[in-house]
Parts: structure tokens; sequence; C-alpha cells
DNA sequence: GGCACAGCATTTTAGACAGCATGTC
DNA sequence: CTAAAATGCTGTGCC
């Protein structure tokens, strides 16, 4: 099918002839004739780097041609920029909205095209966006991820509000390959389109002995380490002039194998120095020493413990082609979009707590081997799975490379994902009965799915108790409608067992200690927490029994309930060496964590502390100004003594403390000193800046300082009635 | 008695969404 | 419950 007879806007067909794209794909073309350009609703399940993209953006492109607005949802934040980019400076505005990037609500209304995480989506409905209405078409990126337990559920939701929202509107759900794809094309109302077809020719196979086994035919591997094949299969394709990713099951083993891979590749490149140099940058810790000198040699790894500047430096040292290798754990599996020439899938078993080591899913795999060919780079893609002994190659066979995908189901029937979705329906006006809620759960995937719904409805009518036990909900006669706590819940977009676990236990509270704030929300179930290592209990038992005294929450007596409260009482202690204004080497050198779990974890507390603020300030007014000014601390990283100077323009906890130090510790004090002391501490531009802040010049305004202050009474305007 | 070290036993283990209101070094 | 690598611990040999 010809670009040139497709009925999509001309301009777009312009840039696409500019690009030198002539003719579609054919899983592209197979779209076109279902009707994608007809506004009919379509499921597309085809694999990793076919052409997905370009299918959702001539649909779009035809949707704001005829006036209308389209909804681009994604799983990751990554994703979201990622996509951000690749639809940009084609004549149409895009906005992205996540968690952290974020136009403004109305502003955001104002583009074409709108890019979200599912979880921002959700939280759009629930706050009741204006621009929602307007919405003529919904793109669903990666809609298998209906599957994930932890996830899933909200998607599954945000497509159903969606649908039950916009009546009309056409929806576009791309999906990796999954054994069951009439049943979720089947539940969209959606034409389907499978195919196999990739532009680059994937070759999968099993090394064992020295040579890779390929569907058709093997190729030997020159053994250069002796202990090493993984390391062996990496060197052969670099001699090749190709590059390698190779997934591992740790964070240990990524970093093990980048190591090796460093000192076997032995790159002397200055633009690959430049990089390591740009990741030594400020004081760094050791886990970034170490990548630093991997990069130098042309190695990388990559995981979750890099924050995102370490990130993206390796990400584009890798697309620069000056790094040959990197060693990943799942991150850059289900991420951002950084193919390779070989595919190296190293470990295929993973510890999962409770089960041992478990065998990866066919899904897994074939997303990690998808990231095998760049296309227009690459003659061909290959992806490689590693054999232990000759046994295993037919069943790595088996099990992996001639395996069908698993099918996709519902997991919108686990009790504890249906509470926040529970209490949204009837918070955002979805459900304002309970024959409106079971009649909207009737047309969930999973009704769908299992063509009954009894255990769903069982599960809705435990949530709904739970609800109205926690005074989310109140049932009068027929109605059931939100209250003031249950509509701010919704809308904050906390699980309601956090805000309920929250509210009770603030109210017990006799006095007031950042300890047992900060230990209260790592218990609540939206708080990720740190793994409890045999070594750490020492220093644990020591803190319970020093400042026993200021934690809300008592050990348990139940054996089983110890390792949760213990997880979370270790991460309630690295966040307040945040607050103590630890360095960050040396709180990621005291308990065993790279950068990027620190900014995760602070991200995650200062949500929850905000959310923990307003709901003091509802319930418990005593306390909801010291909350408050926990959740400046926690924001800037410091300690309560210099709560008064970050109240500054331009002042963070790093000014704040130099200028602290040098006895000006507060505005007021700022305004007793001369100028000239501020601009030694701090240098000319920024010493300006404070004065300008410092020195009342008008009357009516007064001075800054005063304006970033926070009310601490309650502010009745903000909480409306659901 | 004290130290070095081989060899066996034990420990440890992936990822990442959300609020708000804009500016740190 | 399944693996594998790093770290911890014990015991031996040697001075």
């Amino acid at each position: 099918m010809q670009v040139q007879d497709l009925a999509i806007p001309d301009t777009l067909r312009q840039q696409y002839l500019g690009l030198g794209i002539r003719e579609l794909y054919p899983p592209q073309a197979a779209c076109v004739e279902k009707g994608l350009l007809e506004g009919k609703n379509l499921l597309v399940a085809i694999p990793t780097a076919s052409g997905k993209t370009l299918i959702a953006e001539m649909a779009m492109h035809r949707h704001i041609a005829a006036g209308g607005k389209c909804l681009y949802i994604v799983p990751l934040k990554a994703l979201a920029s990622e996509k951000y980019e690749e639809f940009g400076n084609k004549g149409v505005k895009i906005g992205i909205s996540t968690g952290d990037l974020d136009r403004r609500d109305d502003a955001l209304g104002k583009n074409d095209i709108i890019v979200a995480t599912s979880e921002k989506v959700d939280s759009l409905l629930r706050n009741g966006a204006r621009w929602i209405p307007e919405i003529t078409l919904v793109v669903v990126d990666e809609i298998h991820l209906i599957d994930s337990p932890d996830r899933g559920p909200t998607l599954e939701m945000v497509i159903a509000k969606m649908r039950s929202r916009n009546p009309g509107m056409q929806i576009i759900g791309l999906s990796a390959t999954i054994g069951n794809p009439k049943v979720l094309a089947g539940w969209l109302d959606a034409e389907l389109v499978t195919s196999t077809w990739r532009p680059v020719d994937l070759r999968q196979g099993v090394f064992y002995d020295n040579r890779i086994q390929f569907e058709e035919g093997t190729r030997p591997i020159k053994q250069v380490s002796k202990n090493y094949d993984d390391l062996n299969l990496c060197l052969d394709t670099i001699a090749e002039g190709g590059q390698c990713l190779v997934f591992v099951s740790s964070r240990r083993n990524a970093e093990a194998f980048a190591k090796r891979a460093a000192s076997a590749i032995k790159s002397e490149d200055a633009a690959l120095a430049a990089y390591a140099e740009r990741l030594l940058e400020g004081t760094p810790t050791e886990m970034v020493k170490t990548l630093a000198a991997c990069v130098a040699k042309g190695a990388a790894f990559h995981h979750a413990g890099l924050s995102r500047k370490e990130r993206s430096v390796v990400e584009e040292a890798f697309r620069k082609n000056l790094l040959k290798c990197i060693s990943s754990t799942p991150t850059l599996a289900a991420g951002l979009n950084l193919p390779a020439r070989r595919v190296i899938v190293r470990d295929y078993l993973r510890f999962s707590a409770g089960e041992g080591m478990q065998p990866i899913p066919v899904s897994e795999y074939r997303q990690m081997a998808g990231r095998a060919g760049r296309p227009r780079l690459d003659p061909y893609g290959e992806a490689v799975l590693i054999a232990k002994e000759a046994e295993q190659v037919p069943e790595l066979f088996e099990v992996y490379i001639e395996a069908e995908a698993e099918d996709v189901h519902s997991r919108i029937a686990e009790p504890t994902a249906l509470y926040t979705h529970v209490l949204s329906l009837v918070a955002s006006g979805f459900a304002r009965t309970r024959s409106e809620l079971t009649g909207f759960m009737n047309r969930s995937f999973y009704v769908h799915e299992h063509k009954q719904g009894r255990l769903i409805h069982r599960a809705v009518d435990e949530a709904l108790q739970f609800l109205i036990t926690a005074e989310m909900v109140v049932e009068v006669g027929e109605h059931i409608g939100a209250t003031e706590l249950g509509s701010l819940v919704s809308r904050m977009y906390i699980d309601p067992r956090s805000a309920s676990a929250i509210v009770s236990t603030l109210r017990e509270q006799e006095d007031y200690a950042d300890l047992g704030l900060v230990q209260l929300i790592c218990t609540t179930p939206d708080m990720p927490t740190l793994y409890v290592k045999n070594a750490d209990l020492p220093a644990l038992s020591r803190m319970l029994e020093a400042r026993g005294g200021d934690l809300w929450l008592p050990p348990p007596l139940d054996d089983d309930e110890a390792e949760p409260y213990y997880r979370a009482v270790k991460t309630a202690m690295l966040l307040l060496d945040w607050t103590d204004e630890l360095a960050e080497e040396k709180i990621c050198e005291r308990y065993g964590v790279g950068p990027g779990d620190v900014y995760g974890m602070v991200e995650s507390i200062n949500w929850l502390l905000h959310a923990t603020s307003q709901l003091a300030r509802m319930f418990v007014p005593k306390f909801s100004g010291p909350i408050a000014e926990c959740e400046i601390c926690m924001k800037n990283g410091i300690r309560r003594e210099l709560l008064p100077l970050v109240r500054l323009r331009g002042i963070g906890r790093v000014r704040a403390r130099r200028l602290f130090n040098n006895g000006l510790t507060s505005p007021d004090e700022i305004r007793k000193h001369p100028k000239e002391d501020v601009v030694k501490i701090l240098g000319q531009g920024v010493a300006d800046q404070i004065f300008e802040q410092v020195m009342p010049r008008h009357k009516s305004t007064g001075p800054a300082a005063e304006e970033k202050e926070q009310p601490a009474g309650g502010q009745a305007t903000l909480f409306r009635f659901g």
C-alpha cells in the first residue's frame, strides 16, 4: 500500500515522503484495510519495532484534521517523553502529562495530542479535566499490560471510563503478540490485526559449546575467555561491528558483567572519556565510580539504581555507537527503545519472593529479543539464549523461541486493586447507585472474558464495605456517594487503605514526631520499601531501642508481620538521614542502594506527605503545621533549622546550609547583615536575588518570603462534595 | 599465639505509577 | 522449592 494513496492529511503525507517512507509495512497496510482511517476500533497485536507508532500517528492526524483530539496512553514516564519527541515537529500540538512533567490542566487541553501515563489519565479523570469530552481517539500503547497484577487494573479501568464517558470515540490498542487477541479485541469492539512480520530479520538461537544454534544452521563463536560464554558472545558481535545488550537477573550481575566486558573491550576513545567525566561530576557514589570506569572502556550497566542523569548518559553513549555493550536488568527491556545488533538473554530464571527461581514469561523474552536489530542500520538482529547443559538447547527452543505468547487476563477481581477503583467510580460520578456500579463492572474486560461476574461483584461489595467503614463512601437509600474524605482520597490518587491507616494513626497520637510520621507513611501500601538484609538487623534493633518512643507503630508480635515492619523502619531511617542532610553518597553506602533508589524513595514520600498534610488539615489540625514543615524538609532534604531560608527563591539545601553556618539563619537575619557578607558566601548574582526578596520595596506587596508561606489553617474552598 | 588462605556455608536477589507548583548546584 | 555469585566463616598449615 502506497503512502501516496492514503487518506491522511497532506502535510503528514509530505512528511513521510520526505523521510523516504513510500510504502506501508504489511501490518500497517492491514490496519488501514481494517478501517484504521475510518474510525474503526482496532487491536493491533504485532511484534516490537514493526511500525506501531506510524499506525497510531496516521489515525491521530486524521482525527486532528477533522477537528478531533487524541489521547495516547503509555505505561512509563520514559516512554511518554519518547513519544512526545516522536510525534513532535509535524504541525500538530503535543502535550505531555505524567507525575513529574505537566502542562497545567487547561493548557494541556489546548493540544491536539496528549501523551500520558495510564495513572495520570486516571487521575485526570478523577479530577475532572475539562478537555476529556473532546477526546475522539484514544491510543493505548502496550495494552497487553492490562495483565499486570499491580498496574493492569488501572489500565482496564481507564479504558472502561474513557469509553463510558466518550461513547462515540475510536480506540486503538497496540499490543505485543499475545495468545488470545480475539478475546481482547472482542472487549474493545475492535477489528483485530495480527502479524509476525518484522522490518529487520530476527534470528533467534541458543548458545552452547562455543556455537549458536539458530533455527537454521549454527554459528561458531571464538572462545576468547575460557570461563565466560556470555563475554565471548558479546565480543563476537563487537568484532563484527555490532553492539550488544545483555539481559541479566540482578543488579550485581549487571555490574559484574560490565566490569568484565570493559576490561576485555578496553576502548580508548576521547568521547567515551568525556561521558565518564560527566558521570563523575560532583561527589560520585561507589556505584557511579564503577560505572564511569566501565564507560571509559566502552561498556556499561543499566538498572534502577542509576539516577535519571546516569541512565541518560549511558543511553546516549550507546545510541552514538560509542558504548559497545550494556548489561541490564529488565529496566531496558520494558523501557525506551534502544536496539542493538545482538541481544543476549543470559538469565532466564529470576528470583521471586516465596517462589524461588522462576522462568521469565515468554512475553518478557520476546520483549528483550525484540530489541535485536536496528532498523536500517543492522543487516539483521540476533537474540541468543545461553544453555548450560546440552539438554537445555532443545528445551530453550521449545520454551521460548517456538513458544506461543501467553494469554492476557483481567486482573481486576483482586480485592486489593478494587478499593481505589470503586472509590473513584463513586467519587467521580460513574456510579451513583449500587446497580450503576454493577452495570459499570459488567462492561469490564473481566466480565467479557469470564462471561459472568460473580467473583468480581463479590469483590466490589467487599471494597464498598471497606469504603463505607472507612467513612469514604456513604449509602443513603438507593444512593451511594463519596464523603469529603473519600473525594479527597480519590483526587489525591492514594490507596484508600493508605488514607485510612494515616487518618486513624494520626488521630491516636498525643505528640508529633517526624520519625513516627515517616514510619507511618512507610507502612502504607503506596510506599515502596527497602529490602532488609540480615546485617541490617543489629542497627535496626539499636534504633528501636534508642528511638522507640518516637515510633507511632509498635513492633508486631506476629512473626509474619516482622519483615514488612522492618522494611518500613529501615526505609524511614533512610528518609530521615536525607532530611538530616547526610550526603547522598553516604546514604547510598549506608543502605546499599544507588542514587536512583534514593530519588525514587524521596519522590514517593513527598507525594504521600503532601496527601498526609491535606488529610491532617481536614481531620487532625493540631498536626497539620508540623506535617507541612516535614513536607518541605523532605522536598529539600534539609533539617528544620533551614526552613526559613529555603522559603527564599533561589535557595536550596546547599545554599541554605552555607548561609546558616555563616550565622545567617533566617531572612530577618540576612536583612540585618551587610550585603557583602552574602556576596562572600554565595556570590554576587545570588546575593542580589536574595536581597530583592528580603528587602521590602513596596509596602503593598510585602517581602516574597511571606508570599511563599503556606497557610496553616483549614481551607474550606479546597474541598468540594463529590 | 598469630596469620594467611583454601574451601565450604550462608546470604542475597527487578522494576516504578501517583500530587503540586515551578526553579537547585 | 528450583541458581549463582559474593561474602562470611572455619579450619588448616605455617611461622
